[in-house]
DNA sequence: AGACTTTTAAATGTCAGACAAATAAAAATT
DNA sequence: AATTTTTATTTGTCTGACATTTAAAAGTCT
């Protein structure tokens, strides 16, 4: 069943490891409770605390959670689109910052993604999930907005875009790009006139997607690459030669 | 610094956030050695149990790795391209199979995203990349290989399709799309004249991809799409009706 | 002095037993 | 019958200890 030969490393790693399997190969479903940790120690002959190591890493992958009491215990757990939001995204964030990935690098990925949802969104997007958007484009059009907030409010429309194409894998595996990018993107400062450039890029995306025109949807976003790349190009020369 | 007001929840997943945060702000370095367990519960004012458990989590999420003897100790990890694909490839595989996403669904996202590279691959594949390409294909056309290893091989190819884009976030992106799907596709019994038409298609691919012609690896995509939901329409309609 | 072996110390890995706290079910009381 | 109290179970945490691994220090021999 859940065997463990002790010959090779850590038995917590193991244990984890051998439970994940489980609920992997569907052995375990999905809110069922594992054997409490005293059974699992004397399942696994292992003392309670390396069970408890094993379920913390596995709790900090969201594949259990815990309860105390009574009938309390771990339970396996639903893993919804929107748990694995946060671990894709600071999977990501991590890999951006550690691997000093380039700015560029980073936002070819991300409107190359982006793209690849677009002919789906101008074919489904929502009157809501256009609403959205139109919103954040008139918060971002705010004045005495922060650079931070206004980094936010697009990832918002962005995010609503991807969610258009009404596709949960999609949007799940474009969180983490999407996301991911606002660190690197508030490194930018953007002034006055930048910000209206993207707005106005912004409106012809929304214009585009109530008109469900793909290709101009597509096209803006090109534009849109463009205009980021150049912004951050600039702001690095000007950082550069700070005279 | 690294402080912990003893409010709400666990100690142990508090610490771990602390330690997390710690990581992503910059304030702990690669390959920085953390304080010692015994350091760190005296720090935290816990037990050194506690502490572990905080550990273990962030080991899991391949935050730190440990080794032990003398100057052992808890590592900050380089968080590689490479090693996220395994987390990213097990949270996608749990999504899929624990969701129940639809062939369908899944089918659309990944070749979507794969479609986002193909341009940036037309342009930029190597020539070792499309060596890769035909001898996978030359594998997948011998007889007697068994759907697992036709699958892997499929996988392998599309996966030297996206490095092709030379855009390592984009890989690390798709990994998860593409290989977690594979369980699925595992599940579409491969006919010999099946097998051809794939073939046949990457060919196609690996062609356009020579010349360089991007449509036309944009086309041959759209198609082998349309193939591979009607191969998985048919398999499901013989499995309702067996007579 | 230099190369090899032995010892030592530091660190993680594991264990055992205990108590605290939460919680749901069972029992008792009104 | 409804409410309160008790109880049992289970996780969370602590203390203290021993085992194991490993690198560096100490010692030994040529």
């Amino acid at each position: 069943m859940k065997i463990d030969p002790k010959k090779p490393a850590d038995l917590s790693a193991q244990i984890a490891q051998a439970i994940r399997d489980a609920i992997i190969s569907g052995e375990l479903i999905v809110d069922e409770r594992l054997p409490s940790e005293a059974e699992l120690s004397e399942q696994f002959q292992v003392s309670r605390p390396t069970v408890r190591e094993a379920l913390k890493r596995l709790a900090a992958q969201s594949l259990i959670r815990t309860q105390r009491g009574a009938s309390g215990g771990a339970f396996v757990n639903r893993l919804s689109f929107e748990g694995a939001y946060s671990q894709q995204i600071t999977t990501s964030t991590l890999l951006l910052s550690m691997n000093a990935v380039s700015f560029d690098t980073a936002c070819e990925a991300r409107f190359a993604l982006e793209r690849a949802c677009a002919p789906l969104s101008a074919q489904r997007r929502t009157a809501d999930q256009l609403a959205t958007m139109r919103a954040e484009i008139h918060r971002q059009s705010q004045p005495g907005l922060t650079d931070e907030a206004f980094c936010a409010s697009d990832v918002a429309l962005h995010r609503a875009l991807v969610d258009g194409a009404g596709n949960p894998v999609l949007s799940y595996q474009l969180a983490g790009a999407v996301e991911a990018m606002q660190p690197l993107m508030n490194m930018i400062t953007f002034t006055a006139r930048s910000r209206e450039a993207i707005i106005s890029l912004h409106n012809e995306i929304a214009d585009a997607l109530e008109d469900r025109d793909s290709t101009k949807v597509d096209a803006t976003l090109v534009e849109l690459e463009n205009y980021t790349r150049q912004l951050a190009q600039d702001v690095a020369q000007q950082r550069s030669k700070p005279a």
